[in-house]
DNA sequence: GCTTTGTGACTATTATAATAATCAAAAGGT
DNA sequence: ACCTTTTGATTATTATAATAGTCACAAAGC
């Protein structure tokens, strides 16, 4: 059956996810992991994970990035990422609060963490 | 209704895809655009486009990196992302092609979180 | 004030991602 | 050479992401 929705991606968009697989592929043969090894430690299957190491734009963004931490991929040019990303979101929060259509909405109190 | 099939995801994922929302939200609102224009220039629904500015784990990558780079978000935290991101493609390669396929015996690899 | 535009938050439906299962072939070890 | 493990690739099925549509509310603009 073919595809009903085509969808269209820049090559810039293609090329990135291209090598967010490779770099995740490579950190997992550096670790010396199998690919039934980390499919099993990030609870996925190994279809799932071959896809994502072949850089399937289809794939959810939380499996690639699950994955990059599991291996030790830097996502964000760091060494220590939780803290730096921690960093950049008060950031990005203040500059967001700054602009005039801004949301922030008002009091509403954080359900998800 | 109640999720099947639950998936975990650690601190470090959920920020950093949490951050990269933001920045996509941050760089539409600095070109002045609404929801629904960068939606329509994505090819995707307003609906999706929110879940993406506020981090939805299991909306594609591929969008997410399309999004991205409508709005002007540096993937690889350079200037040109194209260029630079297809010269760590051949890096990447070349260090895949030089190691082994796999390990066989199997040693345990101790995780980072 | 009023009107318009932008946003948040749902719904039901449809398209599809993720899965488990399989097979063949390549790679590694003995 | 052999045998085992890992990988590439394909299937059918199931769970779910993306969609269009709607409503209410919040900001700007008049």
């Amino acid at each position: 059956m073919e595809p009903i929705r085509k969808r269209t991606y820049s090559r810039v968009t293609r090329e990135a996810t291209e090598l967010l697989g490779k770099l995740i592929r490579l950190g997992r043969k550096e670790r010396k992991m199998t690919e039934n090894e980390l499919a099993g430690r990030a609870g996925i299957s190994r279809a799932t994970l071959q896809k994502i190491e072949h850089g399937d734009l289809k794939c959810e963004i939380g499996l690639f990035f699950e994955l990059a931490a599991l291996v030790g991929v830097k996502l964000f040019g760091t060494d220590d990422p939780s803290s730096t990303v921690s960093m950049h979101l008060g950031r990005i929060d203040d500059k967001l609060a700054l602009l005039p259509q801004s949301v922030r909405t008002s009091v509403k109190v954080d359900d998800d963490f």
